[in-house]
DNA sequence: GATAATCTGAAACGATCAGTCCAGAAATCG
DNA sequence: CGATTTCTGGACTGATCGTTTCAGATTATC
């Protein structure tokens, strides 16, 4: 037997070394992987789906990422920290209101509606899935305390309430999206719900 | 060959005539699907979970609904149609805040943290199947319908976008329900965001 | 050149899936 | 009774799934 052992966290890399090295970029194919997933969820994403996306081999695969299910809460993880980074970037270069700011980047995420990948995973996922419910939890948590801080740098925890609320409102939007309604009228949605209902 | 028959649409019931007569609650059936689709999602729930629940046989099953994705169809419409006349009684029977009672209602739905079964389907299936996203955004559209007229009865239209707001804000809390969030604190949240941020 | 690590592509595994089919029992009608 | 309809339960199909394994090619270090 070869590679039968399963890495269950992040791989051990080789930096150097004896043998042929690795022709394929391990953080390119976690992000291609975090794509995929976020396209289509993780049950009907297949082995297939995943190794033709990433560029690799099954073989690869399985002696790099050890299974579907590792290498999905890596995408995960991946995918919250990419994410809670740049909503911060965008809290931090708002023009005028940043919590607006933040709102609208949230309900409208680049790629096409596909929505937020955790909440996508929360939603599929986490009643029966305790480590992605407590991803999932982490995730949402970091983006009220983004929310917080936006509006009241000084004492982020006296307004915990109002970043939850301009969160989940944001976050709702996601599935209007994913019906089939169109960004412009869900960002005047929430335009108009920041300055005219919760200034 | 005996029934091989797909019935696209409800089925053609048959009052009476000869033959064994059906042994099961055709409705109650449905209602029966319709909870494991909520607990378990489209992909994840097998015939075996189906037919279980409905107490009834693969050739029944076949014979009386299709196949898998019409009964699905029919237990959305049905969902659909409970949940929007169950929120209008929760708008007609509240005491003071008939805005606040159908948030309420729409962020804890009856049985553990579920969710909504059209958000659920809306996040799992819309992007790739216009049939769910139709249902889901005519589901959403009630639901604001039913806001819209809480706020102002004489002029719903012209409150359009509160009421797409208060009802974003409610469905976006499901991610924090399935997530882990204790029931209560969302609750608090929700009528802190009414009687404070958007009275 | 010897050794070692990784590569590829394909084959095979056991499991599960949605859907089909059948044989025989059961129940209702004329 | 005879005709008819639905019932049950299990066997089966063909496909797909995640995972394992293998043989042989490739590319590095010593």
């Amino acid at each position: 037997m070869r590679n039968a052992e399963v890495h269950i966290s992040g791989s051990e890399k080789r930096t150097s070394g004896p043998g042929r090295p690795r022709s394929f970029d391990e953080a390119a194919a976690l992000e291609a992987a975090m794509h995929v997933f976020w396209q289509k969820g993780f049950e009907a994403t297949s082995l297939d789906d995943l190794t033709k996306a990433m560029g690799l081999s099954r073989s690869s695969f399985y002696a790099t990422f050890g299974c579907k299910q590792t290498l999905f809460l890596r995408a995960l993880e991946h995918y919250s920290k990419n994410g809670i980074r740049g909503l911060k970037e965008v809290a931090e270069t708002a023009e005028d209101d940043a919590v607006d700011a933040m709102m609208q980047a949230l309900s409208d995420p680049k790629g096409g509606p596909r929505g937020c990948l955790l909440v996508n995973c929360i939603t599929e996922l986490a009643p029966h899935d305790d480590k992605v419910a407590e991803i999932g939890r982490r995730h949402l948590e970091n983006i009220e305390d983004l929310f917080a801080r936006a509006i009241d740098p000084d004492n982020p925890d006296a307004v915990r309430d109002r970043a939850s609320a301009y969160s989940s409102l944001a976050i709702g939007t996601l599935a209007l999206r994913k019906a089939g309604v169109p960004a412009e009228r869900i960002a005047r949605t929430l335009k108009q719900a920041r300055t005219v209902l919760m200034p």
